[in-house]
DNA sequence: CAAGAAACCGACTGTCGGTCTGGAAACTAA
DNA sequence: TTAGTTTCCAGACCGACAGTCGGTTTCTTG
């Protein structure tokens, strides 16, 4: 039991929480080292002794914003497990939307992540949560024939897609309920539309 | 006739056209003003004198830019307007796809624009051309029954997210010929599921 | 009690976005 | 022509900031 070690880990954790909070107010260029070292009360060396660099202390935070997203909205879905997955998205859907009205979430996970992290090192840390949750609700309507089996991966890009793109429309528009409700009709017609069994051909 | 101000809009130009090179190949946060000074051969007192901050350059970057793609998506449209809504918005995401494909476009208007301009300026710009050109095709839609007319505002954001969506993800794949023509499948799945008229239920 | 390592400190450096004063060239009014 | 005005350009300068580096403290281990 080395105590430096637990040290070290607090100072870490510490720090992240103190980051966390700055980001999500200023965002990432906003929030300048100096800020999150005085509101920490940390030494420049310090910090710097446990991230490389700023982008790689924005990393630790978007992981740990990530999982506990990932985990709520884990928590959500298992109150309405083994329902159609026409009601499941829907549920998963509400539990993001209310997550995502958060700055927390907001402004970390949906505007500054996917620019600082790169598109890439993002889609694959959402494949971890969301993408996976998706792919495992829509192989469920392939199960039950509403889907093939090839549109899965690009599928579930979609509705990652149009969730994320929702949510913020929530999150920045001028009336929130209004903005709400629309959205959410619109989630449930095009989940309802999209998961229908593939009919042969559309009316001509 | 003053040739003060044709000089001024040359440099004017010759900047937008430089930083756009810049900012394409090495990203906004990549790029300093300093890089497109040397490139440019401008002085930085030119430079401010044409644009306020590094961010209105980029915002006139992004201007050209983008008017840039809406008339080529336009023009590809053109050639299979009055065709039915689902073949219509086929051959728009096809241009679009292809236009994403350049780095100019995918770097600059995909990754940056957003956070840079913040989304709603960064909405307010699609209006124009991108979100216009879905919402008419979806009017077309609503004509013949397809659609109820409330959906136009959130479906036509949704189709844009996931038709950016899966230009990114074709832009970045490993193998992008393969990625395209999944895609391409996926979204004419997409898009005929979405036309479908309104059934009453889907089935239970 | 050394010896060594992990955690921490803070002055310092280079870069970068942005400002400011000054001046030259093109135009206008007298 | 000349005095005044506007537009454009030049480059020294400034403050802020991310990141570095030699040194110090604090703890564990042999």
């Amino acid at each position: 039991m080395d105590r430096r070690i637990d040290r070290g880990q607090a100072t870490r954790q510490h720090l992240i929480a103190v980051a966390t909070e700055l980001f999500a107010e200023r965002g990432f260029d906003g929030t300048s080292i100096e800020a999150v070292l005085a509101q920490a009360g940390v030494s420049r060396g310090s910090l710097y002794h446990h991230f490389a660099s700023k982008e790689r202390l924005f990393e630790a935070v978007v992981e740990t914003v990530h999982t506990q997203v990932g985990e709520a909205t884990l928590a959500a879905a298992a109150k309405a497990a083994d329902a159609d997955p026409r009601t499941l998205l829907k549920t998963g859907y509400l539990a993001w939307v209310r997550l995502a009205g958060e700055p927390v979430v907001r402004r970390i996970l949906l505007i500054d992540a996917p620019t600082v992290l790169g598109w890439r090192r993002w889609r694959q840390m959402e494949e971890q949560y969301g993408l996976g949750m998706l792919k495992d609700v829509l192989q469920a309507a392939v199960a039950e024939g509403r889907l093939d089996q090839q549109l899965i991966e690009p599928f579930s890009h979609m509705l990652l897609a149009t969730g994320n793109e929702l949510a913020l429309m929530i999150a920045l528009a001028d009336d929130v309920p209004a903005a709400q409700a629309s959205a959410e009709a619109a989630f449930d017609e095009f989940v309802t539309r999209l998961l229908q069994p593939p009919a042969t051909k559309p009316a001509p």
